[in-house]
DNA sequence: CATGGGTCCTGAGTGC
DNA sequence: TGCACTCAGGACCCAT
């Protein structure tokens, strides 16, 4: 997503709108009409574009777009000639003759608009969003924000969270430590496969309690959250299955990954076949040596049910890896 | 409140 | 060849 934002920044600021067409409604969920949506946004001059969290983040004043990519969603700026590519479902045009195609295969991307007051804090917390590297700021109740939105986390490169502050989050928890790090409240932006990645590189165990993660863990923890989502962003992304930038550019951290869909292969660290378990409903790719299993916790009974292996659909093969 | 499971959706892969 | 089935996952909804 860091990625989309700085392309979309380069391509399309200082925009104007000349005319939106929705073509799946089910995307737009506010305003509830999409007709609505489109009338809003002609005429609009885009201002910038921010990212918090895995949503991003599109200033036309008087509105703020806020576009969820979820899997599959993609941005392409193109002339008004170049051939349309399937599963296109929202059209920007701008007067320039160029347009923004929103294409989602899977239809699981969201939009919402939302009217900004042009003084006050609702503004001031949409001009801080959209600056990169803006700490973390509750928005005020005046902003109509998605509650996904709304309830977000700090990032985790906000200086504010710390390995206490990260492991007082985690206190009293019983959930699996990767459940809560898929969960946007806590720390915002990671998904599924950022999250096997730092675990792996923290040594720690995805179905280890939250609560039972020590200071010491946490620190290890949040620094290769830190490390995966930097080298991620300077590979351009991870192209796992379909993800392209602004540019259709394919992201190249796939290569890089080492644990997330490489069950059965050996782990970069120590050659032990990576396992597949199921953790938090999410498919979790874990190294049995690397990431080991508490024994005490292990006697009180496995949560942990074992997948077969490598069922194919789920990522990279060994082919161009290492 | 915390937790876990189901749901949305399509395309790719698998097995018979 | 064709068809049914499973899987992938982010956020949301719901039951416990």
């Amino acid at each position: 997503m860091e990625n989309v934002r700085r392309h979309l920044q380069q391509q399309i600021v200082r925009k104007t709108v000349c005319q939106v067409e929705v073509r799946l409604p089910r995307l737009v969920r506010t305003p509830a009409d999409a007709a609505e949506f489109g009338r809003r946004l002609e005429g609009g001059t885009i201002q910038a574009i921010g990212r918090r969290g895995k949503y991003l983040l599109i200033w036309i004043p008087p509105h703020l777009l806020v576009s969820h990519l979820r899997m599959e969603g993609q941005y392409r700026l193109c002339s008004r000639e170049a051939p349309e590519l399937p599963h296109t479902h929202v059209v920007f045009r701008f007067t320039d003759g160029t347009e923004l195609r929103y294409r989602d295969v899977r239809q699981f991307g969201t939009m919402d608009l939302i009217p900004v007051p042009t003084a006050g804090p609702g503004l001031d917390w949409v001009l801080t969003a959209c600056q990169s590297e803006a700490p973390f700021a509750a928005p005020p109740d005046e902003l109509a924000l998605p509650p996904g939105l709304r309830n977000l986390g700090p990032e985790p490169f906000d200086p504010q969270v710390t390995a206490r502050v990260l492991r007082q989050r985690f206190a009293g928890r019983t959930a699996p430590v990767k459940a809560l790090l898929l969960d946007q409240t806590v720390v915002a932006g990671l998904g599924n496969i950022y999250a096997d990645e730092a675990l792996f590189q923290a040594g720690l165990h995805p179905a280890w309690p939250a609560g039972h993660v020590s200071v010491r863990q946490a620190a290890s923890l949040l620094a290769a959250v830190r490390d995966v989502l930097e080298r991620a962003i300077a590979a351009g992304g991870s192209s796992v299955k379909t993800f392209v930038d602004g540019y259709g550019r394919h992201g190249g951290f796939q290569w890089e990954l080492a644990v997330y869909g490489r069950s059965g292969l050996p782990c970069p660290r120590c050659a032990s076949p990576i396992e597949k378990l199921r953790v938090a409903g999410r498919g979790t790719h874990v190294c049995p040596r690397c990431q080991p299993w508490p024994r005490r916790l292990a006697q009180a009974g496995r949560t942990v049910r074992r997948r077969r292996n490598n069922p194919g659909g789920a990522g990279m093969q060994s082919e161009g890896l290492r």
